[in-house]
DNA sequence: TACCTATATAGGAGCACACCTATACAGGAC
DNA sequence: GTCCTGTATAGGTGTGCTCCTATATAGGTA
């Protein structure tokens, strides 16, 4: 379900191919979402045969042509559903942390090495995370001013959750570390 | 994959029926990992297909059968494998932030009410988490008591991590109701 | 010359899972 | 007497996704 929406939110801010939809989401939701690129388009195709998108074909010389995808009123009128439907508490799924609940019966040697790895990643993240956010915030050309709104406001909102549940992270570490003896 | 491992890593605790671990996983690790009961059925029947365990038949009277499941050395085996594998970096899928990144478009009232609503949730669930946490900790009984081993420590540590990332997400939400204005 | 990257598309195969449904009997609640 | 809960099993159907592969051309790098 949701990556249709990922695609139409995306595609509601501008008419994209489905080659701009990966670069995008990379670029944007990252660190909430990921999508592989065959899904896009298979998913893509679908959201044109349910009217929810419309592709434009614009000729290109060297290249495939630009199948540029954009959001119909049908499509609007999903997304809003969606996002107006009810939030479900999500059903988690978390491959480290069983790791961690099993891991006990190999040592401590193996144990302190898992999370030495986690760690590592949580960290790498986080500085992702933090670079991203910095080029959010940096000042901008007075004529080149995005406006302050509210939907820029939550964007940013989206990477400040990931800055502080990857800091939870490491401190969770720290913690577990001490609790190893 | 990975709900071969949960099933594989509870029945090296101990054996069990599908029945008994459905209720066993939502008792233990339900906090990061959910499990459907007939996923529950089929994903036993390939382990025991597959030679990772094997059932054993106990009649009951006035009941079906009790079919309790073993891991074999070659379920061990396997668990052990995937325990000592690299630990990939997960790809993330948060339905939340999705809406919250994509929501304002239906203006601020529409994101407040978005927001409450996750405040709800995320309060419902560290209270729940604490809960479980008091009971693993409270003081049993001197001829009770269970090893203060390896493997209980690591499973209380996943509860920390639980608890840690809601108190982060609840920080989080006041942050963002600030930003908001 | 040969490879690698970028642009742009898309199918094949298969996994893991969720939602819904069905079967069967015991014991307690109302 | 009927309904609900607990114990115990399992199939049907469909979704959403990943991994791998294929096609085609331009331009830069070794």
């Amino acid at each position: 379900m949701s990556l249709k929406i990922a695609l139409l939110g995306i595609l509601d801010l501008a008419p994209m191919t489905g080659y701009d939809l990966k670069k995008s989401i990379e670029a944007s939701v990252a660190h909430f979402w990921s999508a592989d690129q065959s899904q896009i388009y298979r998913t893509l195709a679908v959201l044109v045969s349910d009217g929810l998108a419309e592709v434009e074909v614009v000729p290109q010389q060297g290249r495939p042509d630009r199948r540029e995808h954009h959001i119909t009123p049908a499509g609007r009128g999903a997304l809003n559903d969606w996002l107006r439907s009810p939030l479900e508490p999500e059903t988690p799924h978390d491959a480290f942390l069983m790791r961690l609940f099993f891991v006990g019966t190999l040592g401590v040697p193996a144990t302190r090495a898992l999370l030495r790895t986690r760690r590592n990643q949580a960290t790498a993240l986080l500085a992702a995370l933090r670079g991203v956010a910095e080029q959010e915030q940096s000042p901008r050309e007075p004529d080149d001013r995005a406006p302050d709104d509210l939907g820029r406001r939550l964007r940013f909102a989206t990477l400040r959750n990931g800055i502080l549940h990857a800091e939870a992270e490491l401190a969770w570490l720290v913690e577990t570390k001490e609790a190893l003896g």
